[in-house]
DNA sequence: GCATGCGTTCCACTGAACGAGACGACCGCG
DNA sequence: CGCGGTCGTCTCGTTCAGTGGAACGCATGC
């Protein structure tokens, strides 16, 4: 049930848009009448809106949006971190966790001299097309990065690397030396130094970023920014004893 | 089943904190054994995540969240004239809507000459007992308002107005010269000038607001700025055909 | 060791969820 | 205007997904 429920509220989140039912149908692969009575369910409870134009995304996921604990807490330990960082490069700042295969932006703290850029708060990226998705890549253990590479590379941006293992052996590099690189991988003219934040065990739990015109910074430079920035969220973390998310065996292990 | 979700999701989101599955059970009137595989499954799907604190809202509903249609709209109708509004007053600046019986914040605007706001975006409060909710409440027909109106008026803020009748007076002078003020009902030290936004078809879509140190500005030359800006949205709104949300009846038979 | 509380799993039960089909409303086209 | 197609909702017999009490292992405190 919640899976179906699931389907829903994702066809009608992917884009941001109104759909009929029948749509809504076509596109979850649920029977019409089935998707019907759901969506009635979901308007009453208020995770579903109706309006002229069909059904949309309602103001009870709004508001429990506004609530989901690791934005919170990661924006708590972050944002004036970021906002530092936006004051001293003038420049567009990412925070961003890794999730599946894809990044997810936690915050963005734009700036006029950055190019537009098609990252959005809650939107996904893949994570290897992304200075902040291959700062977390790296910071893996080898063994667990498999899990977060889809199958195929697929391009976002004009040079996105596509090779799995020109981006293994990327990593590598980025794992020595920590400050990631992005070079139009995810969208033209944009270039991006990005480190991650670890956590009180050690563990990546997001990471941040600086974007720029490409070729009109310095990156290595502003690699070591972000990396200040990282290490003082980290700090912070480490202070609120914050690990991120997943009670996995690992970290159970770990606690005990 | 969704009326069970989203009671264990309002648990959650209620004060924004990680809960053990007992707790949600006993917060939720949920069985024990109901409510754990609940939250597995809310878990496996990403609406919820576990951490070493116990379970809390997932990163799933962060996404969603940032794709709510009401939100989303309202902020792209009303987003830069919030920004002009706050330019010329250089207070904080609310946009909110009407949800039964209260507001809930679509966006703040916030500034340092305002005094901290208990105000949050997603969050919400008794629209009887602020500027935005008055304004709102106001634009409604009589016929509807007391659907709009608790029961029971329960003090907010130092000056909440507690008499309904009183309350229903005050709205009809709203009525009249379209402003509505605040003065301390929702939170001490806090004056506020608001006025309703209409959509296409003249229902009261959003209410836009002002809100400053009390006693340290004209709140009636405010209200004149606030009443620009809504108008400004308003023909915004009806540009883009813009009526809220609601398919109701009421507005399906006016629609054809 | 005992008591208490936690979270998970099991399993018999049942009623909530399900989907095919019907139907009225609406729209576009000839 | 009639027809065909699509929409969203409702009906109803079916069934299986969801349910909750009980059991259980684990952790904690006394």
């Amino acid at each position: 049930m919640i899976g179906r429920v699931d389907a829903v509220l994702g066809a009608l989140g992917s884009r941001a848009e109104t759909l009929g039912i029948s749509e809504i149908a076509r596109r979850t692969g649920i029977p019409k009448a089935s998707t019907s009575r759901i969506v009635a369910e979901l308007v009453e409870h208020g995770y579903l809106e109706r309006t002229d134009a069909g059904v949309g995304l309602g103001l009870r996921l709004f508001e429990l949006g506004g609530r989901a604990a690791r934005p919170l807490d990661l924006r708590r330990l972050a944002l004036v971190h970021m906002a530092d960082l936006r004051g001293a490069t003038g420049q567009t700042v990412h925070l961003a966790v890794l999730e599946g295969t894809e990044v997810v932006y936690i915050e963005i703290l734009r700036s006029r001299s950055t190019p537009p850029l098609p990252s959005r708060v809650g939107g996904r990226v893949p994570a290897y097309a992304t200075g902040v998705g291959k700062a977390l890549l790296a910071d893996l253990p080898p063994e667990r990065l498999e899990a977060h590479l889809p199958e195929r590379l697929v391009p976002v941006g004009p040079r996105t690397v596509t090779d799995r293992e020109l981006l293994v052996r990327e990593l590598a590099g980025i794992r020595e030396r920590r400050i990631s690189y992005e070079r139009e991988e995810s969208a033209p003219d944009v270039g991006c130094a990005a480190v991650a934040i670890r956590g009180e065990d050690g563990e990546p739990i997001a990471a941040i970023s600086v974007s720029v015109h490409l070729g009109s910074a310095d990156l290595a430079a502003l690699g070591i920014a972000v990396a200040t920035a990282a290490n003082a969220i980290a700090r912070e973390a480490a202070k609120a004893r914050y690990r991120g998310a997943g009670g996995s065996a690992r970290r159970r292990r770990q606690a005990r």
